[in-house]
DNA sequence: CGGATTAGATTTATATCTAATCCGGTGCCATAAT
């Protein structure tokens, strides 16, 4: 039997799927073959069949790495109610004796698929306990998060490439529903992909009408917003900036708020309400939207910028998942932006480099992060975000016994050298908050400017967004085949990089060192600034 | 970076303006206190 009849098989033995698309089965027999496999694909398109299906025609338990325990709730309970073998998950909201059973249950072959926090694999017990159990497939699902999250939020993120090499490399797939370039080769990168077969498909959502109500002073916006969202047909869910804003909005709409600052027992509540169309309306934070996957959600409006395109279209991802028209619409302030820069400003701390440097200098022999950990009057988060520094500056190197060795540097020039890997990312980070003032502010037409920030293109204005209706986007087609999207260019002074985006009189590009750029394509051909390679 | 809030000043008003200050998002896990 062929693999993808084997695969197919097993789908619909075990999980009762009739069938698998090309690009699932792609995946999986690369999987299986033993490679690598970064899969970017929309939500509800069967990511988790990915895994699920060759975890049975592998030796060795599935380890699936999750970000969320209500989310490792959710995808346990999903196995549980199919005929593959069971699933369990360890993590701190459950009691020791479960997370015994759970694995006991692993351990014994029991239990086929295993789900845990990248937290978990900071620890040395839990590595100690997978060296053991050997897993066959390493499983980093919503992989955005080790770029969203990784390089300061949730640092442990950023670690689990040093986890799957102490467990041997094994197969290792990577899972996201929203990644653009700059995210797609983080994940790579930092997970230690070897070779990855990229496997990237369907982003375009054509029944979101996409649009922009562009505001100049703030209560005009707000009062844009609520007078939009009362009239609009409902469920809904409303993007606010901060909490305080989440709660003004849903006072003011008679709507129900949510952020990471109510009592889990309220969020649950929230969430369930809207699940089961109890709540119309949410106002929430970013904290807001992972493991929704409701289909009649008729809009999703910004009352504030997000971050990046790569949030953005997450979140607007969650309107209209029935097929039915459905809105994105942003409410836009230039002011906002200001916000998103700040909040993605890292704070870097010399001191706590410069401390930890010390220690690892003094530290006889190799040390695990744990121990690293231990040894400085730092907080995990903190400890670990030097340490992810220290070795991004190539101060810091596994060695053979697993263990994290220091090349011995002066501290003080180490804090140096870290705070120039650290001064790189926060350029980025701006770059990405400067392409949401370019899509809130474009007069082209707004599906091509999604499409083309993931590398997809659409030949013709998509004819279902504010700006086709205005007429602008038809004007704004690039007439000549220069600079088109994906070509490889090198600018004077920000050297290589590759075209994202082209309209008539500008063209923006993401280079490898100084993020996303927009040049002015007059200014660009007087003075020769870009050339195509 | 910008907004909301507060304190102080003025225009000596149950009032208004200006300057200074503070605050802002995402979750895991461990530990301490009931």
């Amino acid at each position: 039997m062929s693999r993808h009849d084997e695969l197919r098989r097993t789908a619909r033995d075990t999980f009762g799927w009739p069938d698998l698309r090309d690009d699932q089965l792609t995946a999986m027999a690369h999987l299986l073959d033993g490679g690598d496999v970064l899969a970017v694909m929309p939500t509800g398109s069967g990511k988790s069949a990915i895994y699920q299906v060759p975890a049975l025609l592998l030796d060795g338990p599935t380890l699936v790495v999750s970000p969320l325990t209500a989310l490792q709730r959710d995808q346990v309970g999903q196995i549980e109610d199919s005929d593959a073998p069971d699933a369990v998950a360890v993590n701190s909201t459950q009691s020791a004796r479960t997370t015994g059973r759970a694995w006991d249950a692993v351990t014994e072959g029991d239990a086929e698929y295993l789900f845990l926090a990248p937290e978990q694999l900071a620890k040395d017990e839990v590595l100690e306990q997978l060296d053991e159990i050997r897993p066959s497939l390493f499983v980093v699902d919503e992989a955005h998060c080790v770029s969203a999250w990784g390089h300061d939020f949730r640092p442990d993120y950023l670690r689990l490439g040093h986890a799957i090499e102490r467990l041997g490399h094994p197969r290792v797939l990577a899972l996201t529903a929203t990644a653009g370039g700059p995210v797609r080769d983080d994940i790579v990168e930092h997970l230690g992909l070897r070779d990855p077969l990229r496997v990237v498909s369907g982003f375009d959502r054509p029944n979101l009408y996409l649009a922009v109500h562009r505001a100049t002073d703030e209560k005009d916006k707000r009062a844009a917003v609520l007078r939009w969202v009362r009239e609009a047909p409902k469920p809904g869910l409303v993007y606010a900036a901060t909490r305080k804003d989440s709660e003004r909005y849903a006072e003011e709409l008679g709507a129900v708020a949510y952020h990471a600052g109510m009592k889990a027992a309220d969020r649950k509540r929230v969430h369930d309400d809207f699940l089961e169309d109890r709540v119309e309306v949410v106002v929430a934070t970013s904290a807001f939207g992972m493991g929704i996957d409701k289909p009649n959600v008729r809009f999703v409006v910004h009352a504030s910028t997000p971050e990046s395109v790569d949030s953005y279209y997450q979140q607007i991802g969650r309107a209209g998942r029935d097929g039915e028209r459905a809105d994105a619409l942003l409410f836009y302030r230039p002011e906002d932006l200001g916000l998103q820069r700040f909040l993605t400003a890292r704070r870097f701390d010399a001191e706590g480099i410069q401390e930890l440097a010390e220690t690892l200098r003094e530290q006889d022999g190799p040390a695990s992060p744990q121990e690293i950990d231990g040894e400085v009057d730092q907080s995990h988060r903190r400890a670990m975000n030097n340490l992810n520094l220290l070795e991004q500056s190539g101060l810091v190197e596994e060695t053979e016994q697993g263990g994290f060795g220091y090349d011995g540097t002066d501290p003080g020039e180490a804090a140096e050298r870290a705070a120039a890997v650290a001064e790189h990312r926060t350029k980025l980070d701006r770059s990405r908050v400067e392409v949401m003032r370019e899509y809130a502010e474009a007069t082209s037409c707004r599906r091509q400017f999604l499409l083309g920030y993931f590398g997809e293109t659409l030949d013709e204005p998509c004819g279902f967004c504010d700006t086709c209706d205005a007429g602008t986007a038809q004007d704004r087609a690039p007439s000549d085949g220069e600079f088109q999207p994906g070509t490889n260019v090198r600018h004077a002074e920000w050297g290589p990089g590759q075209v994202v985006r082209r309209e008539a009189d500008r063209v923006t590009v993401l280079f490898e060192e100084a993020g996303y750029r927009s040049l002015s394509l007059p200014a660009v051909r007087e003075r020769g600034l870009l050339t195509e390679e």
